[in-house]
DNA sequence: CGCTTCTTTGAATTTCGTCAAAAGGCGTGG
DNA sequence: CCACGCCTTTTGACGAAATTCAAAGAAGCG
């Protein structure tokens, strides 16, 4: 299912709230916003897929997306969560024309779209678009190399922890006695998130809910203690 | 010892070679040689830090530079190797103004380097060079999510295997019936590159040697039947 | 030639993934 | 409203893989 469920051009306003478009007059704005696709889509909608060709650029307005990549051998990861704001689809611009992932929404979403080509025209008239795609390329880069550490050097229980303090930076909100994170995790999401098996997951979460650190509503991890969690996350192995 | 041997300003010639100044005209190219500093290195020179301030985009004319990360707990990984014609350091820019990780001289080196300002000065005019930026970062990026999910989804050996092939395939010269790494690399560099211990990374490599896959003459590995390296880093696990 | 650094190897231990199965939730359709 | 089936989560037992601990060998360097 991508069927749409309507279409309409982004407001300029909620083009200014993103990173991308960051510092532009309002007349740049409004040419951004001439030149992007929009669409409402329903949950669980599939963006695109590993592989596909005509890349184009994307940004949640409203919703998530969840962006998994699969290897050759089957193997699945969850690359990360995009919320409002946020940009997705871009690493693979300039470069070899094929989505490296997955992009399927998690709820439903309003997200906009640009095509290579209308984004170097943009970035020819406005150098700073491209200075801060470099910074937001940059900083994702900075995080995967994180994540690349942390799987390289810590246990499970560790990647958990930062995995879920990640989550809850990115999109908590906070509740009654705590931060809940917004949308909806299984334990396989949270495996594929920390690279373990929804096994070792379960049982880690598990136990930090009999000690009270996290609790669980209807899918949504909550997080009570924080500071808890993230000692767990910052304790040497063992 | 950071001293220079000698410093001097880099030929526009090699410049064109890098990727990041690809599609320049010559013009541009001297232009972009001037406000270079170049600066020539001798073997295991600390070029910069994690942490240091003042962020400038390097490149390696020739020689080469390895860079590695440390977390708060001391636990350390090799994020790469870069070599003749590649840039590093380029993460930063544009972000937090920090140099993420460290960067050292594995050989005597010749280095060019350029100011975030200068950067942005050249992007200004030459907007090429900014989507040559995120070309570079965008594929940077790739490889290091597939590094991802190698890590979480892969056995030690597999993870050896893709680490000597990335290995031979970036800085592989041919010699006498095989492939070798151009640089010298002890059993703690493949240890940090794969994400393990160097006593598994030793029995690993111990192994391989026995069965004549590979051979080490004076610290560099020599990659002798690539095919069954390959189908080690393919193979499923078990 | 002696020292330091790197590599190899063995044995014990631990972590984590795998196999297997039960229990819990949720929505659908009767 | 209840019963059924499907999906998710939990839990136990087991085994394989890799880390840790320990120490001996080998190689490079001054």
């Amino acid at each position: 299912m991508t069927s749409a469920i309507r279409d309409e051009a982004p407001a300029p306003e909620a083009l200014r709230q993103m990173e991308l478009f960051a510092g532009l007059p309002m007349e740049a704005l409004t040419g951004v916003a001439a030149m992007a696709r929009g669409r409402h889509l329903p949950r669980e909608t599939r963006i695109f897929s590993q592989g596909d060709p005509g890349v184009r650029t994307h940004a949640v307005i409203a919703g998530g997306v969840r962006i998994s990549q699969s290897g050759s051998d089957g193997a699945q990861i969850v690359v990360r969560f995009v919320g409002p704001g946020e940009m997705f689809g871009t690493v693979a611009l300039f470069t070899d024309g094929r989505y490296p992932a997955d992009a399927v929404t998690i709820a439903e979403t309003f997200e906009a779209s640009w095509s290579e080509a209308d984004l170097r025209i943009l970035m020819a008239r406005y150098p700073q678009i491209a200075i801060n795609m470099i910074r937001i390329i940059g900083t994702r880069l900075q995080e995967v190399q994180e994540r690349v550490r942390e799987l390289a050097t810590q246990n499970a229980e560790r990647r958990v922890a930062h995995a879920v303090l990640r989550l809850a930076r990115q999109a908590g909100q906070a509740i009654g006695g705590g931060t809940a994170i917004a949308f909806p995790l299984r334990r396989k999401d949270m495996a594929d998130i920390a690279g373990t098996t929804l096994h070792t997951a379960s049982r880690i979460l598990t136990g930090w809910t009999k000690q009270g650190l996290v609790a669980s509503r209807n899918r949504r991890l909550i997080v009570l203690k924080p500071g808890d969690i993230q000692r767990i996350a910052e304790q040497a192995n063992g």
